[in-house]
RNA sequence: GCCUCGAUAGCUCAGUCGGUAGAGCAGGAGACUGAAAAUCUCCGUGUCGGUGGUUCGAUUCCCCUCGGAGUC
């Protein structure tokens, strides 16, 4: 009972925490039914990230064809935005050559952005406001750059944490560079695609343990090489990922030894979890599948009965 | 074996001039709209090592004991 027209607009998404084995199973989803992987990941995007970011490498791909790897330098900034533009080209394309895309990835907001919009189009980032920000409040205080939020913005500033500058100073941005306060620019939109939203899940516990084998794992496959050959990149936002942030410490004297660097990257990586399945709980939709990762291959017969709509 | 110092939350420790105790970290919950692996908010009961003594009352003072660190 399969109608061309539908089958042409679905989509498969697969979430959930750190070292679950995401990737390993989108890329069973890939070959199990005509696919192609999108990742949804903030960091994977960065070319030379390989190991610290867990990045699937050519042999576990499995002949299956991976989009949205290695598309931005180092050095160079990248945005929710630009993902929902990048996403949503490479998505067209899978689904124009009659194949199912299966985006893959532990960045929440990437994904909340694809299945609930995100529509600021003229509220681009400005470095300039920015920095203008960031020095009133190293002279001034963040109290006073919230004041001034509170003043042009009352309805945001409520939301926002007076302690949370990144936030406050969004905002104001947004306000300096649309002219509209930020509460009334934010929408949603409908989403284009019809997804299947699946979120894999297991027992705290396990999960710990299998994050802190995996970070003794990219130690192993030479981790630390891998931060040295990327150091001149220390003030990039991709040297903000776990795992390169602290190793680049270690180089600066701010840990005793290698071994507790490791642990404090198995510590974070942990608090990341945790992080990532309160906003995957977070977001909204009616289209989310909680699969237990004992239950993983229960995902076949869900995405079976998905593209035959019997769900 | 002597002497000294500590023993309190999962860990590191503070404190109670005697009225059953609190910080940091870990851990838990949450927020999140162009930096998101980022950023931010909230959550602290534990035989105060064991036994006995003094006391109305001991985690606190005293005795013994068990392990611990230092020292001769």
């Amino acid at each position: 009972m399969v109608q061309e027209n539908s089958v042409n607009n679905k989509i498969i998404i697969i979430s959930g925490p750190t070292a679950v084995g995401k990737s390993d199973l989108g890329v069973d989803c890939a070959l199990k039914f005509n696919g192609e992987v999108v990742s949804a990941d903030s960091m994977q995007i960065y070319e030379r990230l390989d190991i610290g970011t867990g990045k699937i490498t050519a042999e576990e791909m499995r002949g299956v064809k991976h989009h949205l790897l290695d598309i931005v330098a180092p050095d160079k900034r990248y945005s929710v935005g630009q993902y929902l533009k990048d996403a949503t080209t490479v998505i067209d394309g899978i689904l124009a050559q009659n194949k199912l895309p299966v985006i893959v990835g532990g960045t929440g907001l990437y994904i909340n952005a694809l299945i609930n919009g995100m529509n600021f189009s003229d509220a681009d980032r400005s470095d300039e406001v920015r920095e203008k920000w960031k020095a009133i409040a190293s002279e001034k205080g963040n109290e006073y750059v919230y004041s001034k939020l509170v003043e042009i913005d009352p309805d945001s500033a409520q939301k926002i944490s007076p302690n949370d500058l990144k936030r406050t100073i969004r905002a104001l941005e947004i306000y300096e560079v649309t002219g509209k306060p930020k509460s009334q620019s934010a929408n949603t939109a409908e989403c284009k695609y019809d997804y299947l939203f699946v979120i894999l899940d297991e027992e705290r516990e396990a999960l710990y343990q299998r994050i802190n084998k995996r970070v003794d794992k990219m130690f192993a496959l030479g981790l630390y090489d891998e931060v040295i050959s990327l150091k001149d990149y220390a003030e990039h936002q991709s040297m903000q990922a776990i795992g390169y942030k602290q190793i680049l410490q270690f180089l600066d004297g701010q840990f005793s030894d290698l071994e507790s660097t490791k642990e404090e990257i198995k510590k974070l990586s942990r608090n990341y979890a945790k992080r990532q399945m309160t906003f995957l709980r977070s977001i909204k939709s009616d289209k989310k599948v909680w699969l237990k990762y004992e239950n993983r291959h229960e995902i076949f017969d869900i995405i079976t009965k998905f593209l035959n709509n019997e769900d």
